[in-house]
DNA sequence: CACGCCTCCTGTGCGC
DNA sequence: TGCGCACAGGAGGCGT
């Protein structure tokens, strides 16, 4: 569920926790049957966290040295920094700093990853080293995202959960884009007009959700342990069988790419 | 080589 | 009440 709203959410909360700290131990749960799920974690023993920066859904700390720490929270992590409650289940890593604080990254299912880096080398992180421009920068442009779309063949809402039109958009943000600018879901053909009406979308909807700390459903919290304030305001993401907003059409919900995917069968034509 | 499908993981909620 | 199963959806990997 952590999409970017969610993740710049983190960050901005991460921050001013990490910037200028030194990890002075870590630790990781083994685990064999998810060998990726922590990646050289070790390196990150003894250098300074200069800052925590994002890329899509992808948080990425400078470190010492020329190194970066990559982390992405996956479907259920969080971040937190210790305090003396009795029992936190499911943490899986934590990294001690110099000022006596702990930082706890809990992960129920286990999709969250952690890897040190030498910094810009994401050949170890596919979905980082293709990722697309990011959506609220002026890399995100309209001509050249209506470009990339003519592309592919693939409908286009799996498409932009690929991260490589545009970083960031997950299942959430797809379909609210998706619904806001009037796409079909399945759609294989979005000409340059649709593009740009996409394009606006997604920006919309992502800086909306930013303005409210993200939506939560169950698993996001901040790294302080509020929830987002954005689930009240989704139009279509959940929302199956409830009017659209447009026109009053039952919202319908199919499978798509194996993804859940709710829209207006009325309004958004493919 | 782009694309579509399966898998990883665990808790929840539903139907019977 | 209990059981079994579909479902949630991030990204990685693999077959076509």
């Amino acid at each position: 569920m952590p999409e970017l709203p969610e993740v710049e959410s983190v960050r901005r909360q991460l921050d001013p926790g990490l910037s200028g700290r030194t990890v002075t131990d870590a630790w990781y749960d083994p685990i064999p049957a998810m060998p990726r799920q922590f990646l050289d974690v070790e390196r990150v023993v003894d250098r300074k966290i200069h800052s925590v920066g994002r890329r899509g859904k992808f948080l990425i700390s400078p470190l010492d040295e020329g190194l970066e720490v990559v982390m992405h929270l996956g479907m259920t992590g969080s971040f937190s920094f210790e305090t003396n409650d009795p029992y936190v289940p499911y943490v899986r890593a934590r990294l001690w700093l110099d000022d006596d604080r702990v930082l706890a990254f809990r992960d129920v299912r286990r999709f969250g990853r952690m890897a040190v880096v030498d910094a810009g080398r994401y050949e170890a992180i596919p979905t980082l080293a293709m990722l697309g421009p990011e959506p609220l920068s002026d890399d995100f442009d309209p001509d050249e995202f209506a470009r990339v779309l003519a592309r592919t063949k693939s409908p286009i809402k799996p498409y932009l959960l690929s991260q490589r039109p545009v970083a960031g958009v997950g299942n959430i943000y797809a379909d609210e884009a998706l619904w806001l600018a009037r796409i079909h879901p399945t759609s294989r053909r979005v000409g340059r007009v649709r593009a740009h009406a996409l394009h606006a979308a997604i920006r919309t909807v992502l800086e909306d959700s930013i303005d409210r700390e993200g939506t939560t459903f169950r698993d996001y919290v901040m790294v302080n342990g509020d929830s987002g304030r954005n689930a009240d305001f989704l139009i279509a993401y959940g929302q199956e069988g409830r009017p659209c907003p447009r026109c009053t059409t039952s919202l319908r919900k199919i499978v798509l790419g194996g993804r859940g995917t709710t829209y207006c069968p009325r309004c958004q034509r493919a």
